[in-house]
DNA sequence: CATGGCAAACTGTGATCACATTTTGCCTGC
DNA sequence: GCAGGCAAAATGTGATCACAGTTTGCCATG
């Protein structure tokens, strides 16, 4: 049953034939999202191109796309590296997520039912096991997931995607945060989405969902 | 051919060396923000490359770049163009405005000098000769100056970044909006914008803006 | 006049190469 | 022991090329 929560949220039905720089992209995205990289993690065009088995041709528009987002820094010399956030980017960056993400928990409460509810419950559990395995990956993957999936319901795709560029900015940062503070419980705020949900209570989701954003954040202000 | 002169560098005293695709990134950016393609509008690589005196690698990154955020859409085919957006799309991309700069200009606010009221003042001038001239690219980009010099000073580099994508995908877009409802009037909540500064009244200036940002748009819903 | 098809032109993709710059690592001299 | 410097290795950049797929334009056919 976990084994399906644990996979790629994002599978194509029909994916016809993948061209090489988006094969590179899509596996250097999830790297990044899900925090499998810490920030300040640096990586070469050749060595790219060698892990994915093509040329440095794709690898440098998968990097080049990659900064575009955010999720890769490039040096003044071309180096390539995860970013470092300071605690101002990753404050505005929180500001961000409390800004985009109420509004869509609110577009997708208006079409919610209950197997989207059940399927955002078990992905929490899901979630909650990440918590007591200590893996902050897949705490960080089935949190996003546990996001993504309400807001799917939204159909507000140019919202959805301007939010996963910050989620993207923020994996590496997440992965320090939470391998460091080594939390024992889930985030409660989960509880208060999926009740708000229920109720079918606009206002109570957005504050659910806005103090989840901003408090899981908070922490990392060193 | 002449394709020798167009590959001689020439030594320039005061620019400082700019890689080949960001000046091409920075030169197809700016023609898409203010509006100087129309939505559909066709590029190729080797037009591009022609264009800027370079081969299709640069060419090819800044592509890859400015698709990424939003810039210009790229067909199964690989093809280029400047992206057509549909109506929900358009009130996406809106809705987001209308979040993020009342934020950028509440955060603005309490830094915000006479200087800077001054400034905004006189590119609200020139908005205003660029409508008497019926010249949408020049409405545009004062229109987008005006927002943009008032953005820089909350000092949220992330924000207004995510939201230079915004008005990047918007671009071709607004093209379309201002050369086919030919306004004989500038924009009213400028001024509106302009007297909340002055007042230091932070309520009154998110609504300006709010209304500024959104009501532009709706015009263009058929 | 409309339609189908076919060849030529066009276009994006990825590999490879030469080159300039940066980074690394070692070794000398103090 | 510690800088400083210098050569070697590593790295990104941009040009070029072959190739496959797509689009275009023209002509024959009905």
């Amino acid at each position: 049953m976990s084994d399906i929560l644990t996979r790629l949220p994002i599978a194509q039905p029909d994916a016809p034939v993948q061209a090489a720089h988006d094969r590179v992209y899509r596996g250097l995205r999830q790297q990044v999202m899900h925090g499998e990289l810490p920030p300040g993690h640096a990586l070469t065009l050749r060595g790219i191109g060698k892990t994915f088995g093509v040329s440095m041709t794709p690898a440098r528009e998968a990097v080049r796309r990659l900064s575009a987002e955010g999720a890769l820094s490039i040096s003044a010399s071309g180096r390539v590296t995860t970013p470092e956030l300071s605690n101002d980017r990753i404050e505005e960056l929180a500001q961000i997520r409390a800004l985009l993400e109420p509004e869509l928990g609110s577009r997708a409460l208006r079409r919610a039912h209950l197997a989207l509810i059940d399927r955002m419950d078990a992905i929490n559990e899901a979630n909650a096991r990440a918590v007591n395995l200590q893996d902050p990956i897949g705490y960080i993957r089935t949190n996003l997931e546990f996001h993504r999936t309400l807001y799917l319901r939204a159909q507000s795709p140019a919202i959805l995607g301007l939010l996963e560029t910050v989620w993207l900015q923020l994996g590496p940062t997440m992965r320090v945060l939470y391998t460091r503070l080594r939390r024992t419980t889930p985030p409660p705020h989960h509880r208060h989405m999926l009740e708000a949900l229920r109720a079918g209570d606009d206002a109570a989701l957005r504050l659910a969902i806005r103090t989840d954003v901003t408090q899981g954040l908070k922490h990392l202000q060193a």
